[in-house]
DNA sequence: TAATGGGGGTTTTTT
DNA sequence: ACCCCCATTA
């Protein structure tokens, strides 16, 4: 017996265990220690002799990942080697799109990839779909406004990832662009077209190829060879297109591991279906199911509200969990917090974070969650102000880091001098070139001219593009682009640097704060030196992007110590001692946009708010706080002053609230809107009085 | 042709 | 507040 095992209670010893060469389904609701059973599985795995190169871990995030291999090196460390594989490897670990990734790089040719292809992130997406935009507007049907290019690529992938009809995908979530369904069509197969020629792959297009080569009488054997076992975390969050990988690479092998809780889906709106992990047994006919349903994680008083949101669904719901320890009731009631407005609820946040410090709790183990982005913005205000560190996740930040992706457009180059992407955004860093001229040198360097012809060809047509650039710059622009070929012999790790000196001097001119923009290349030049080659270190940017601003060159001080803000998304299988719910009012959470048009339509789109509901109160061990603000702003960036008197979340009604002390705060005296209107305030004369004064 | 300013429209979650 | 479109200016 391993160490490691004896702490895991029975059901979890037999997952972790488990020995039959047939599919295994582990269904573990919120705070079971599903993290540790699949951890203790790698580790049991690799202790019974499996080399660690021939386990693959699929998990939702990479940060996941390296958490679970962490927590595996750490139980494995503890142990005698005796019966572990002698092998160099590692365990393959990260995200489906990663390891697509990888597999693509690895099989280019033979898939019909060219060499260097360049991954696309969603901004670059939405560029080439800007690019195709432009080229329509020209065109007779567009009398109407085109859809913004981030809609035109919502709608595609929507309609890619749930292989709806565009039609329906358009009547479903942007119905007021229904009449303009066949030129969104077209937009749609220039986009595709376009990214083929130029040797471009968006993010579905790595989940489309890696199981096109998956189900390949070819090369699908040989992926599926390369594993002893395949391991699958949050597999309730899975789209058909990941099933279908995950399938074809187990047609033979079948030592296959879910793990996952269909009461946490939260991904509809990425095709995601829960239906997946329920019916494991439709695609994986001889799978044995383990259940664990003890809570390990949250008091009683926590877990026994958020089971009373599970219990008002419907259709029921399946995780209703039983506490570890029901006779330890040392924890608090949740508390359910009523405010007058934003500026109260930032105020008791702070207030409510502060006391936990005090009492000798790190920011760190507190997080603030909420249902999108812009909800913690009125906070971040506050923390600022009152000197609390914080760190954001969640939410799209690729435009802080505008000079990182102009290097990264030079890395992409480099390696696929077709990116027309990469192309448009470098040329237009030269100062006096926008959009047209960027569109002429692109044209004179007829990236598509013939499919065939090599990145040097294009790049022997660079003098001719060069001459239609002004004078000014053209030696700049010769000088980088020159900098784009590599010399024989040269490490990855040298010409990313030789780009770097090539690009810097443009960067500077055309970023007023540059000096501080410089160092974040240098942390792209070191990425590149343990690259295989520069697409990589683009295509790890796209796939794991900084996720805060602090991330990108790692945190300031170790031993520092900051709040977490997170969306519920980004709070996925992640815990602290004290939590703080915001804007819980119903309009926000659940969210107005999810109910009336959802993906997968109204009555989905509210069951989902509701497992992120639970998903956010399954999150605690110690407590809850959920705010509700009273009066809230309608257009949170606008500056008009429309605002809603809201009523609190539709999931704290009825029996929930019994399992809540309620509180107004500060003060129930300041919040109700007419109480202080009787009072007479000479306001008038005050301000006449001010006004004098300054002419005085 | 690039840069700039006004006016009108939209507004979630993420690999 | 941001995006998009159009008109004006240098």
């Amino acid at each position: 017996m391993f160490d490691f095992l004896a702490e895991l209670n029975p059901e979890q010893r037999a997952a972790a265990t488990f020995e039959a060469p047939v599919p295994l389904r582990i269904v573990a609701g919120a705070g079971t220690g599903k993290t540790t059973v699949l951890a203790s599985r790698v580790a049991w795995l690799l202790a019974s002799g499996t080399p660690p190169e021939r386990v693959l871990l699929l998990t939702f995030t990479r940060r996941a990942a390296r958490q679970l291999l962490a927590r595996t090196e750490t139980m494995l460390a503890k142990m005698p080697t005796a019966g572990r594989a002698r092998s160099p490897g590692r365990v393959q670990g990260g995200t489906f799109h990663s390891v697509a990734h990888r597999t693509l790089r690895h099989h280019a040719p033979r898939l019909g990839l060219s060499d260097g292809f360049s991954v696309l992130d969603t901004s670059d997406a939405t560029d080439l779909f800007d690019l195709v935009r432009d080229q329509h507007l020209g065109a007779p049907t567009a009398r109407r406004r085109l859809p913004r290019k981030a809609l035109l690529l919502d709608l595609y992938s929507r309609a890619v990832n749930t292989g709806q009809p565009l039609s329906d995908v358009i009547a479903v979530v942007a119905p007021w662009c229904s009449e303009l369904t066949e030129s969104i069509a077209a937009m749609c197969k220039e986009y595709v077209v376009r990214k083929r020629a130029l040797g471009l792959v968006d993010f579905d297009d790595l989940l489309l190829y890696w199981r096109a080569a998956a189900l390949d009488p070819m090369v699908g054997p040989q992926l599926a060879g390369e594993f002893d076992h395949i391991l699958v975390d949050e597999y309730q969050d899975v789209n058909a297109l990941q099933v279908d990988v995950v399938a074809a690479l187990r047609t033979s092998d079948r030592r296959l591991t879910v793990v996952g809780d269909d009461a946490q889906a939260i991904y509809g709106f990425r095709a995601a279906d829960p239906a997946h992990l329920l019916d494991f047994e439709l695609a994986f006919p001889d799978a044995t199911t383990i259940t664990l349903e003890t809570n390990y994680r949250s008091s009683p008083q926590i877990l026994s509200a958020a089971n009373a949101v599970g219990a008002q669904a419907p259709a029921g719901f399946s995780a209703i969990l039983r506490a570890a320890e029901p006779e330890r009731s040392n924890g608090n009631r949740p508390q359910l917090l009523r405010c007058a407005d934003e500026d109260a609820q930032s105020n008791a946040v702070c207030d409510r974070v502060l006391e936990h410090r005090e009492a000798g709790l790190r920011l760190r183990d507190q997080a603030v969650l909420f249902r999108a982005a812009h909800h913690s913005e009125h906070l971040e205000l506050e923390l600022s102000r009152r000197a609390i560190p914080y760190v954001k996740y969640g939410g799209l930040r690729y435009l802080e880091a505008a000079h990182v992706k102009d290097l990264l457009a030079a890395f992409r180059l480099a390696d696929n001098a077709r990116d027309e992407v990469s192309w448009f955004r470098f040329l237009q860093l030269l100062d006096g070139v926008g959009p047209a001229t960027a569109r002429r040198v692109i044209d004179a360097l007829a990236l598509v001219q013939n499919k065939t012809e090599a990145d040097a060809d294009v790049l022997a047509r660079w003098p001719d593009a060069s001459a239609l650039l002004p004078a000014r710059v053209r030696l700049a622009a010769d000088t980088a682009v020159s900098a784009l070929a590599s010399h024989a012999g040269e490490t990855v790790g040298v010409h990313a640097e030789r780009l770097r000196v090539a690009i810097a001097p443009l960067i500077e001119a055309a970023y007023p704060d540059a000096i501080s923009r410089l160092a974040d290349l240098d942390v792209l030049v070191n990425a590149a030196a343990s690259c295989a080659r520069l697409a990589d270190v683009a295509a790890d940017y796209a796939l794991e992007p900084p996720r805060s601003t602090g991330d990108f060159a790692g945190p300031p001080l170790i031993d520092e110590d900051w709040l977490v803000l997170s969306t519920v998304h980004s709070a996925k299988g992640l815990e602290w001692d004290v939590v703080h719910l915001l804007h819980a009012a119903d309009g926000n959470f659940p969210s107005d946009m999810a109910l009336g048009t959802a993906p997968s339509g109204g009555v989905n789109g509210l069951e989902e708010e509701r497992r992120l509901f639970y998903v956010a109160m399954t999150r605690p061990r110690r407590a809850l706080n959920v705010y509700v603000p009273l009066r809230y702003h309608h257009h949170p960036r606008a500056h008009d002053d429309a605002h809603s008197w809201s009523q609190p979340s539709r999931f704290l009604a009825g029996d929930v609230t019994h399992y809540f002390d309620e509180h107004w705060t500060p003060n129930p005296d300041l919040v109700l809107p007419a109480a202080n209107m009787t009072a007479v305030v000479p306001a008038a004369d005050v301000v006449a009085g001010q006004l004098d004064a300054l002419w005085a």
